[in-house]
DNA sequence: AAGTGGTCTAGACCACGCG
DNA sequence: GCGTGGTCTAGACCACTTG
């Protein structure tokens, strides 16, 4: 891409992973960087002000930054990530088993969850993540038609973000999470590997493009046991 | 304060919260902004960055900035905020009991937890949340008596937060968070509603202060039916 | 006093949406 | 073509830390 200070951002964070600022983690003053990046001040700090939002680093006024702790604050995955973009980040065996691909339309429960009146379509995926040769994770996704004309058995299995954002072309921006406790329905015991427990953690995303269009609508059912969710958070 | 973005920011905010911007909410342009803050471009720009980062507008290229809609994307708990912040600002009826203050020595489940070594003295607060009649939360903090030389049965059950900003002058900077879901220990049985269920949800807190140190742990137990945690995530 | 990050300004050019 | 937001620059002054 053509944008400086993403381009420095970058490479910051991939420096800070190769851990090349040294023993006390301090990143060169934004002085040095404007020399080394040869750009003005503001582009260092729009790439520093990324950094320190998305808790790679942190700025202390009057003496510099420095790089937060790299095991404690990396790879949050409270974000807005694909699973395949996850589990290629942490490096695990995982596999997705296809059950379900459907063009239905929407339907009283959709309509609730969705916050909808007409009678649009809406295509229907249902997948099964294993990690670690356990079944842990069901998602139910569903996307609008009129956004996502065509999805096959070979995109759902492989990852359906990739084939949006550059096949199809969607800016997706933004989303809503939530996270609750539920009981586990006859769906989960069917399809998840149960074993004495009948509590399933469901998350919620509702998924906007940039236009602020909802085109999908998520449910992520996890088992309990295995489930962990971890975010980084900043005072206002 | 004297920081004109966030003056602007916060005006702004209290606007969309107020509904001043019309119907189809669309901001005033950047431009028109300058004029009426009497600011320079990159002073709005930093408020409305803000405001995006924040789920409160969405910004289109060639198009405006526009409210996002304050039912579906306010109030994320996702956040670092304090229980009595947020309570307040949901206006729901709660009180809170305090069960145990004291000053311990760190122990080896907190040496585990803190990732510690030394023989620090840490505060451990026990508190019990009530909300609608209820008791939903089982708070157990702990702090560094490094940081908060003294504490009483009076803040603990007012607002601890307000207390060390305000009274002892801690720059609470960031957390890191970390959600799972865990059998029920004795003493949530002792302190919560507990019916039929056996399962809490646990919200570890680890938070540190501007300076990057750690000065407090967080556990907050919840009762998995009352449970809800919201948050807003953009697309990198 | 010197160096660091924090805020603010004024101006330039670019990319996008719309009529 | 015009107005919108996105990026980049150069310079100023302030607040804070350290020696």
């Amino acid at each position: 891409m053509n944008v400086k200070y993403l381009n420095i951002y970058n490479e910051i964070i991939s420096k800070i992973e190769n851990d090349k600022f040294g023993t006390n983690a301090k990143l060169p003053s934004e002085n040095q960087m404007i020399e080394e990046y040869n750009v003005s001040r503001d582009t260092i700090r729009k790439a520093l002000n990324l950094l320190e939002q998305n808790g790679y680093i942190q700025k202390i006024q009057g003496k510099g930054s420095f790089v937060l702790d790299i095991n404690k604050f990396n790879f949050p995955v409270s974000g807005l990530t694909s699973f395949k973009e996850l589990t290629q980040k942490m490096n695990v065996e995982c596999r997705t088993f296809l059950k379900e691909l459907e063009k239905i339309p929407v339907d009283h429960f959709l309509k609730m969850q969705m916050d909808l009146l007409d009678d649009d379509e809406v295509w229907k995926v249902i997948r099964v993540r294993e990690i670690g040769g356990k079944k842990i994770i069901l998602d139910k996704d569903y996307f609008f038609t009129k956004y996502v004309p065509s999805l096959t058995k070979e995109i759902c299995e492989d990852s359906i973000y990739q084939y949006l954002e550059n096949q199809v072309g969607l800016k997706i921006s933004f989303a809503k999470k939530e996270i609750t406790v539920q009981q586990a329905s006859d769906e989960d015991k069917k399809y998840l590997d149960f074993e004495n427990c009948n509590i399933i953690v469901v998350v919620k995303n509702y998924i906007y493009l940039e236009d602020m269009n909802l085109f999908q609508y998520t449910e992520s059912r996890h088992m309990p046991d295995k489930f962990k969710f971890e975010s980084f958070a900043r005072r206002k």
